[in-house]
DNA sequence: CAGTGGTCTAGACCACTTC
DNA sequence: AAGTGGTCTAGACCACTGT
């Protein structure tokens, strides 16, 4: 009987300031009752169908909500029990990796880049037992020492598969540095990132300028494209001047790139 | 007339092996045909209208399927031009921040944690200029040592607001260190990671039974309710042993927690 | 078995944006 | 004005799951 009583605030009728979507207001009041504690993890919330009583729409409305609301990792839905406030035991940030050179620019300082080292090799024993990379494989092993205002920002050690990307070997890296030439002629990858701090060995303090064994900040980053591993890469950045922040939040949606 | 000669592959009247819903399938093949190049950033996307008669199901379930993939940052809609592929310049990292407790055991390792320094004080000046906390606010700082196996595993220094967390103050953290006890009292929040690397200094050797000067990850942490700040918290872990690891896929959701 | 979510349809109206 | 996405409806059938 589409009881309309219990519409939670009263902008049903309003003509003015009807910004958001209604799937939308349902998915910021379930946040805000989880937020303010009102539901705690484990208490079920309102099925599908009361939900559509309550706000007086269809089902389709509501479980746009709903989905959404799972798909940002605030509730557990489970057919027959129903749907739950979920534990948050765990956060996740999302922490964006931008590419050097637009890292740089954007404290705006002058940005270039040059070229140490460049050769080609097959995978040394390290690699081939470790992660990614087949024996025997050829490889574009590459060291670029990237300055924001002509002073070292950032030593990047990458290891390029040339069957993965056959056209790197006649590459010259010029005008793009590796990592935004690979962005751009080996389309998306799924890859893993690993986060550390290590004290600087001779190599990097001297490409680096900075005293050796001075903490460094490394990310080193690995891609596949297909499951084939394209590229591994470890970025060394100072750890004085240097740091990764990534914002956390358990609500409405991740914001994956915007 | 859906037309269903164009179904691009062969699942439709078949039992066996259905296990993707629709909106999914349409998900996969457009996501394959951006990682294979064969369309490329700034490419158009055909319009719902168009997939609703190459799949030959209704456009809501088109519009799901596209929806879903702007949420995951794959591709741009506009109204009038259509979607497109979005360049892919940044990419997003999910970080998943377990609770120190939580992280020793995933290791295997026994457990347990130690509070070294305990007292109410206001904000420093520091603090105050910085970023959360308001002038002269109750703050309860707490320095608690983590341990894996009897040996340090992180140091964390914690600073609770004791107006978001009242509580606090009279708990002793005996059973339940301050992270996993906020976590349980006070909800989700909203926040920001810092990472970065730095050297340790003779306070943080000491209790991690480190080097003076060897390279520290800092995890800090800060965290609001409702616009409040509520706990600001510096992670040090040992660089040498530690490290984060992010999974980054731009492909098929972002996998918030799982 | 009954309750719940998962998915889909075939319409509809609107808002925005470019032409 | 026309094309596109944004949202919503009022149904429907099915799959899963706990009792």
């Amino acid at each position: 009987m589409t009881s309309m009583d219990t519409t939670p605030d009263s902008d049903r009728g309003d003509t003015s300031g009807n910004r958001a979507s209604l799937h939308q207001r349902i998915i910021r009041d379930i946040e805000q009752r989880i937020l303010s504690t009102e539901w705690m993890p484990g208490d079920r919330i309102p099925s599908e169908q009361a939900l559509t009583e309550q706000y007086g729409c269809s089902r389709m409305t509501v479980n746009k909500a709903l989905t959404q609301l799972a798909q940002s990792g605030l509730i557990l839905r489970r057919r027959k029990t129903g749907s739950v406030v979920k534990r948050q035991d765990t956060r996740t940030a999302i922490l964006a990796i931008y590419d050097v050179a637009d890292e740089v620019k954007s404290h705006d300082l002058p940005y270039r880049y040059t070229i140490c080292e460049r050769l080609q090799r097959h995978p040394t024993m390290q690699e081939t037992t470790c992660p990614g990379f087949r024996e025997k494989e050829d490889l574009l092993a590459l060291t670029v020492l990237h300055l924001a205002d002509d002073e070292p920002f950032c030593l990047e050690e990458r290891v390029i598969s040339l069957s993965a990307a056959p056209d790197a070997a006649n590459e010259s890296f010029a005008n793009l540095a590796p990592g935004a030439w690979l962005l751009n002629h080996v389309a998306w990858t799924t890859g893993e990132h690993r986060i550390s701090a290590e004290s600087s060995n001779a190599r990097v303090s001297k490409l680096l300028k900075v005293a050796k064994g001075s903490a460094i900040l490394v990310v080193q980053r690995l891609t596949w494209r297909q499951g084939e591993p394209v590229t591994r890469v470890r970025l060394n950045y100072p750890g004085h001047q240097h740091r990764l922040t990534a914002d956390f939040t358990p609500i409405q949606g991740l914001r994956p790139t915007s």
